[in-house]
DNA sequence: TTTTCGATTGCAACCGATTGCAAATCTTTT
DNA sequence: AAAAGATTTGCAATCGGTTGCAATCGAAAA
């Protein structure tokens, strides 16, 4: 079917080394030859196997790119960011949509056979430990918006969830609300958790606020919705950090259905600076999460890696802030 | 680095060809030496290199991906029903994100140079002759989203355009509105034309009822409110049929920064039904494209190509139906 | 027990490239 | 013009598998 470098050797007059050679970056071939060559390769229009030649080299050039986050919309965000990082570098993004009935330990071993080059994590909803799958079969990994304390053998890259919840807690405080509360995101996510964790660390200094928390059952706008659809059953508190941009939305919508204004009569902070965040009909006043800069810095790191794969393991975190606008009240 | 055949077959006490059938579906291999060949793959952890054998099978289990949509929330929802579909079936998606700095070509070559199987373009906003660059480089493609009368030689699956432009004219006729209006998606886009044909064909019976149109940018929110605002700076129609919901989103949220009301003040009709038009703060009355269907028969079209190269073209179109939501006015 | 025949097995060539090494060629230098 | 040194070149082995073919095996048939 294709044309093969033999056949291309043949044409030119030459060895079939002089026709490798002539498309490997920086190998010696004298400037005829190459001429020689690239003039059979352009009449039979040739282009090398790039999987043939990955069983000398080692090199695939491929890097797996998982997720289980395929309804935040966020996340397509991430996918356009990752997948052009990577074509940028020459590097080819080989996705596996992680759902509940996959078995990852599968998408381990499918990775495998496909001797990808390394693996990024795209995903705080996933076990620590999944990320560590791949260190321990030997294959590079990155764990983006992963959390360090608990993967301290894997590269980690996203921010300071912690610190985050920290910061949604003084925001809403400086507004002078008397109770908060905290939606959050799956329990067994660790960006939810650590929001949590600091969120309330934070207000367990001020013994005269009032906290709630719960959490979501996704990270998604139904799940966000139907959380403060409950909320408001009872008597909601007067300000909501909701742990992601979509959660908040979600939110939003329960909160019209109930005929109340957010930032008049109940207050919400999300975490993530979306697109649909700024768009005028949802005005969410959020922590802006540098998507750009993590993902970036994130397939950097996979580049370092491949040249140096025992590379002692670090983390990149990246600071936050917050974006003001309409869906808290003003200072006072 | 990691287990090959070979060291398998030395510990299994068994030749090379023994380890690889037993591998192989339906191969000949006895009880006993698969017994013993599954022990030692078991003992080493050994998996069979896909790339490696790629290179006698002349199969990958590749399939390139191809879209240049990524910023069009349904997106998100058409990357999660690909992959899943293509991972159920053992199937391996080769993302390309083709973005307009990225010449064509240059994805055209490098998919061949990883062999791929067959390629999926996911995109109404490419002109034919990119899919036909597949077809013509020997690689089976289908077209999703395409349309079939101006790509005769490649394999087409979507939905008809035309009859959704008459399908929405329709919907406006009916709900007695006086003037309307086209608001569609880039002009290069077949679909945008498609559907603008459709919509005046149906409308240039009705002599009485004014028509106007124009395009958008993208198919993006921004692009649908930007070209929303501009109409509502002379005189607006009494209704528009948006080319996408993201355009309709758009467009509603120009309606609210004018105080003005969808389905009361002007009414709004979209295309596509995704998740977001279900949320009770859009309640987007559209045009309901059956995208699971879609996509599951593109992904099982790509597979009977893989058994059957040569296959006649086909066009696979899937009828569309009105969602009855809240953003036109009532039938009189 | 020998013959026959189908099922299993291993050999060796091949898939499309890369690369160490030694031979061949081209430049310089003397 | 010959020797020394620097480039180029091709041979052949290799990467991790698959597969046609002939040899071997085992069990049923004679």
């Amino acid at each position: 079917m294709s044309v093969t470098l033999k056949e291309v050797a043949a044409l030119a007059g030459v060895s079939r080394s002089a026709v490798s050679r002539t498309f490997t970056e920086g190998a010696s071939v004298s400037a005829k030859t190459r001429r020689k060559v690239e003039k059979a390769a352009l009449e039979l229009g040739y282009s090398p196997n790039a999987l043939a030649s990955s069983l000398t080299t080692g090199r695939t050039k491929l890097i797996g790119l998982i997720s289980n986050n395929f309804h935040n919309p966020i996340f397509l965000e991430v996918f356009d960011q990752f997948t052009r990082a990577l074509q940028e570098r020459g590097l080819r993004p080989l996705i596996v949509n992680l759902t509940d009935e996959t078995e990852p330990s599968n998408s381990v071993r499918m990775l495998r056979q496909y001797s990808v080059d390394a693996v990024i994590v795209a995903s705080s909803t996933l076990p620590p430990s999944f990320a560590k799958a791949f260190h321990d079969a030997g294959v590079p990994v990155v764990h983006t918006f992963g959390r360090s304390a608990t993967s301290p053998e894997v590269h980690v890259v996203g921010i300071d969830n912690v610190e985050c919840g920290r910061m949604a807690a003084r925001e809403l405080l400086s507004r002078g609300y008397r109770s908060v509360g905290y939606l959050g995101g799956p329990q067994n996510a660790t960006s939810a958790q650590d929001r949590y964790r600091g969120f309330t660390e934070e207000l367990g200094q001020h013994t005269d606020i009032a906290v709630a928390h719960c959490f979501s059952e996704a990270y998604s706008f139904e799940a966000g919705r139907a959380k403060m659809l409950d909320l408001l059953k009872g008597s909601p508190a007067e300000a909501y950090f909701c742990g992601d941009d979509i959660l908040s939305i979600g939110a939003l919508s329960a909160l019209s259905d109930h005929g109340l204004t957010p930032g008049k009569d109940i207050g919400i902070i999300g975490l993530n600076d979306m697109e649909m965040s700024r768009w005028e009909s949802v005005d969410l006043t959020t922590i802006h999460q540098p998507i750009k800069q993590i993902i970036t810095s994130s397939v950097d790191l996979v580049e370092e890696m491949l040249k140096e794969p025992q590379r002692y393991p670090e983390a990149r975190i990246f600071p936050c802030r917050v974006i003001e606008r309409g869906t808290l009240r003003p200072r006072p």
